[in-house]
DNA sequence: AGTTTTGATGAAAACGTTTACGTTCCGCCG
DNA sequence: CGGCGGAACGTAAACGTTTTCATCAAAACT
């Protein structure tokens, strides 16, 4: 690749055809004969022809990308995430643009507004975004699909995890395990996987162990807050048979904590988190846990958002969707026998 | 945001002035009175009116999108890497175009080909670029930075990590621990980071222990094939002191292949990994590894190409540049006594 | 043979910007 | 007072495509 760059002139002079011919060739519109067809592909390849992006954007105004607007890039959720929408847009000949560390509901904005123009849709996953700041930043015309949020809006379809039913199968699990008291630790408090994880537990509580009291202390997803909720709770006058943490990290904080001290997991106290992530498996004991597929996740919102694009107004189905979280039992929560090897890790979806 | 799309024309037309003069005034040029940014302004926010980027970088022809081609987005390795691309990339105000999973030269090719026009400029991580690739595909005008790749070429400046360096202080510390005879599991056969790590534990063998014999089994990065060359290891005559993994999920592969087998980590046998992924600080007994600061790799590999693409033909410097990277005894090396709590996460870059 | 249909092709408009180049107007100096 | 320079602003070209429409030849009818 040596010369400066080829346009589509240039491919029409060298194949002495006109630039409409080109397009036509290079678009496989049909109606053109299959020598100019051979002409314009052998006169495309010598020049090294690529055609300019934005300029088939201007006037098409579409851009094959779609963006991805995430609270940041750190650990494993959100690897994850990237990676099963990657994939799922790749497939269909998709770019993806990825933004990403807005820790202020003016960061989220910025993101947006900057990505117009640049995307043919956006999936979004941010605590700040609610009708408002859609309204205010997102063009009537692009399609967007949300994650993890709460708003109930047919325009902004979103896809969540099954929070509720996840926390309260865990609890439910943990108490028909035998362990008579469960206390929480909760995740940040404007999170909204948190606050669904807090009333799973809740509700969980109040069907299955009414008599049973609420034992919840505050964290915020860390592996740190995790470590001083475990404190915490191993200062309490008497120390629950189980902690289900809201998440895996913070469970690992726990579990930390309590090996410090002495105590035996599970012998001593049981303990559960929520995610599944990688290290679940791998720390000793192994971590019972909540799996959500979160390729998965990211997966569906990319399918529904190319429904979107694809002019179907509204896909079929409902605007909020859940996807469903299953109970892992390992050894942390004493249901589990100790086995030594762990699953490997998910196959590509 | 209601309406359908304002233009530039339309702004003109609510100002009442030409599209020039909303063009200077946006892009602060100058040359124009006070009144007139005014009156430009408050119409520009009265439409909500957002330049298109396409006809921007059709003009122009810049996207402020940088493209990032890497084989894939799973694992630790390459989330910390996008993450400090990406940190990077949004304080000089870039886009990230993200590309990934080509398991073959055809697929790289492509995704380098369709970013074109798209991206002012590219990092590529791929074990199958070579300087052929690069003149096939890549624009003579379009600045590339390389990462971890053994292309020796000033028009494609690369960021290797001292893979070679790594692994002999890895090797020297076995040794200075005591353990006479260390194995060395290797990653798969194309990987340049593979092969500069086997490189390193030859050449430090050859130079600390010329009298021990090499002992290489072959791995592929996965935790699998580093359970399989435990057990293989386990097999052989004479048992090695201490076995050296060319990754970490490898060495956990080994640990739980020793774990089954009935075999004390450290104390019968040591063990070691290479990326210090953050699973290695929770496995038990905690993995000691040669750690390598992905994200600083990533932030690097970004300023590196951002000053290519302002001008400056090559920037100053070697046109291959190595990040070091350091041993970190843990528990599983025999060096370090068991300490409970495993450090926290790496602070944002 | 004359008329219509069909299919391939080319000319030119359009997309929304940036920017080179004119134009106008004003103040200043000779 | 005439000419000149510069600031403010407008006109129009250019960027590289896609797409509509017209053209034209040949094939298909009547």
């Amino acid at each position: 690749m040596t010369t400066k760059k080829a346009t589509i002139k240039d491919v029409a002079r060298e194949a002495k055809v006109s630039i409409a011919s080109v397009s036509r060739v290079l678009n496989g519109l049909g109606g053109v004969t299959a020598e100019t067809q051979d002409a314009v592909r052998k006169a495309a390849a010598k020049l090294h022809y690529v055609p300019d992006n934005a300029a088939r954007s201007l006037i098409t105004g579409r851009t094959h990308t779609i963006g991805a607007v995430l609270p940041d890039l750190f650990g494993e959720f959100f690897s994850e995430l990237i990676r099963g929408i990657d994939l799922a847009a790749r497939a269909r000949g998709l770019h993806l643009l990825v933004s990403s560390s807005h820790d202020g509901v003016e960061d989220a904005a910025a993101a947006v507004r900057t990505m117009r123009g640049r995307v043919d849709g956006m999936i979004i996953l941010s605590q700040f975004v609610d009708g408002a700041f859609l309204d205010q930043n997102v063009p009537s015309d692009l399609p967007v699909v949300l994650l993890d949020s709460p708003v109930d809006n047919p325009r902004f379809p979103a896809i969540n995890l099954d929070n509720i039913a996840g926390a309260q199968a865990m609890v439910k699990h943990l108490l028909d395990t035998g362990h008579q008291t469960v206390a929480f630790v909760t995740g940040p408090a404007g999170n909204y996987d948190a606050q669904e994880r807090e009333k799973g537990y809740r509700a969980a509580m109040g069907q299955f162990a009414p008599t049973s009291p609420l034992n919840i202390v505050t964290g915020d997803f860390t592996e740190e807050s995790g470590y001083r909720a475990g404190r915490a709770l191993l200062a309490q006058a008497t120390r629950p048979r189980a902690v289900f943490a809201a998440n895996d990290m913070m469970a690992v904080g726990c579990l930390y904590a309590f090996k410090e001290a002495g105590i035996r997991v599970p012998q001593d106290i049981a303990l559960a988190g929520f995610d599944d992530i990688l290290i679940a498996r791998y720390v000793t004991p192994s971590l019972s846990t909540v799996s959500v597929s979160i390729a998965e996740l990211g997966k569906s919102a990319l399918l529904l958002l190319t429904e979107l694009m694809e002019g179907k107004g509204h896909p079929d189905g409902p605007h909020i969707r859940t996807l469903r979280c299953d109970v892992v039992a390992r050894e942390s929560c004493g249901a589990q026998q100790t086995n030594v090897a762990p699953k490997h890790p998910p196959a590509l979806v």
